[in-house]
DNA sequence: TGACTCATGTCAGGATTCTGACATACATTG
DNA sequence: CAATGTATGTCAGAATCCTGACATGAGTCA
C-alpha cells in the first residue's frame, strides 16, 4: 500500500464520483452486516418493511432496487428462517403483504446498529447545511435521471 | 404507471438517497450503452485506459469497482474483439500494461457521446455551485467511510 | 544472500442476480 | 358484460460476479 495504489484520479466526474461513494458505502456496509450473517438487501429488505409493514414482494424489490425475482429469493429464505411471514392468500389481488416477526425484528435492530455506525461515519465532518445540501442536491439528481427513463 | 408505484419515500436517509441515486445513474446508463452493445463495466474500463494508458488488470479492476477476476474476463474478451491490446510479456512485474487499438478508440467514442448525455440530464437544474458543491460533499463521504475500512 | 511481505495474473467452483416467460388478478374502457 | 392493459408471484435457464487458491515477480530487511 506505500506505493501509489490506484492513481485513478480521473478527471472525477460527478458520475464517476457517485459510483466511487456509493461503492464506498456498499463495502463498509458489507463490513458491518457480515458478522451478522446479513447481507446489504437483506437488510433493506427488513429495514423496509420495519418502516412499510405489509409491502409486497415487487415493493419490496423497487425499494431495495433489485429485480422481484431476486427478492422473491430473499423473502423465501426469510420466511423459512422465521424472520418473515407472508399469508398463504392474497387478501386483493396477487400481492402477498409480508410482516416482520419478533425474530425478524430483533435480527433487524442489531443491524440497524451497524448500519447507523457507518451512516454516521459517512457524516462526520460533514455540516448540517451540508447534509441538506446534499439530501437536495442526490435529489435533484434522481429526479434528472429518472425523467428521460420512463418517456422512452 | 398510474398508482403510486413505489410509495417508498422511507424517511429518506442519505445513505439510501446515495443508493438511489447511483442505481438511477446506472439504470440510465445502460439504457444508453445497450444499443451500443456495451456494458457500464466494459465503458468504464475503455475509459480508464483511453486516460491512463497502460493501466493493468488490477488497476483497471480497482478502478471500475470489481474484482479482478472479473476485469480479467472482460479485458479477455476485449482483446478477442480487437479493442484493447496487452503484451505477452509483462515489461516489469507480472503487471501486463494494457492500451486501447484504434478500434477500442473508436467504440470509446460513442459510448462517451451517450454517456455524456446522461450525465448532461443529471446534472440539469444544478448552478456551478451546486455541482462543485455535489464534487466536495461526495468527496467527503467517501473520504470518511474508507477511513475505518482499512483500519480493520 | 535468504526469508518475508506484497501485488499481480490466472484457474476453478459456487453463489447471486438477472432475463425471459407464464398464469392470475384487478382496473379501465368500450 | 367483454376486452385490454397493467401489476403481481413464480418457475426455469443463463449470465454475471465473487470467493478461494495457487504460482510468479519485485521490494524490504536482517
Amino acid at each position: 500500500m506505500s506505493q501509489k495504489a490506484v492513481g485513478v484520479d480521473l478527471d472525477k466526474s460527478l458520475g464517476y464520483l457517485l459510483k466511487e461513494a456509493s461503492s464506498a458505502l456498499r463495502v463498509a456496509m458489507e463490513e458491518v452486516l457480515r458478522p451478522l450473517g446479513m447481507s446489504v438487501t437483506h437488510y433493506a429488505c427488513l429495514e423496509l418493511l420495519a418502516q412499510r409493514p405489509g409491502l409486497s414482494n415487487s415493493e419490496l424489490a423497487r425499494g431495495a432496487f433489485v429485480t422481484r425475482q431476486s427478492m422473491n429469493v430473499l423473502l423465501q429464505t426469510l420466511e423459512r428462517e422465521g424472520q418473515v411471514t407472508r399469508p398463504a392468500e392474497a387478501p386483493v389481488g396477487k400481492a402477498l403483504p409480508a410482516r416482520l416477526t419478533p425474530h425478524g425484528r430483533r435480527s433487524l435492530e442489531k443491524a440497524t446498529v451497524a448500519v447507523r455506525s457507518v451512516e454516521d461515519r459517512m457524516l462526520a465532518g460533514m455540516t448540517e447545511a451540508e447534509q441538506s445540501g446534499a439530501f437536495r442536491i442526490l435529489e435533484s439528481m434522481i429526479h434528472s435521471l429518472r425523467k428521460g427513463d420512463d418517456g422512452a
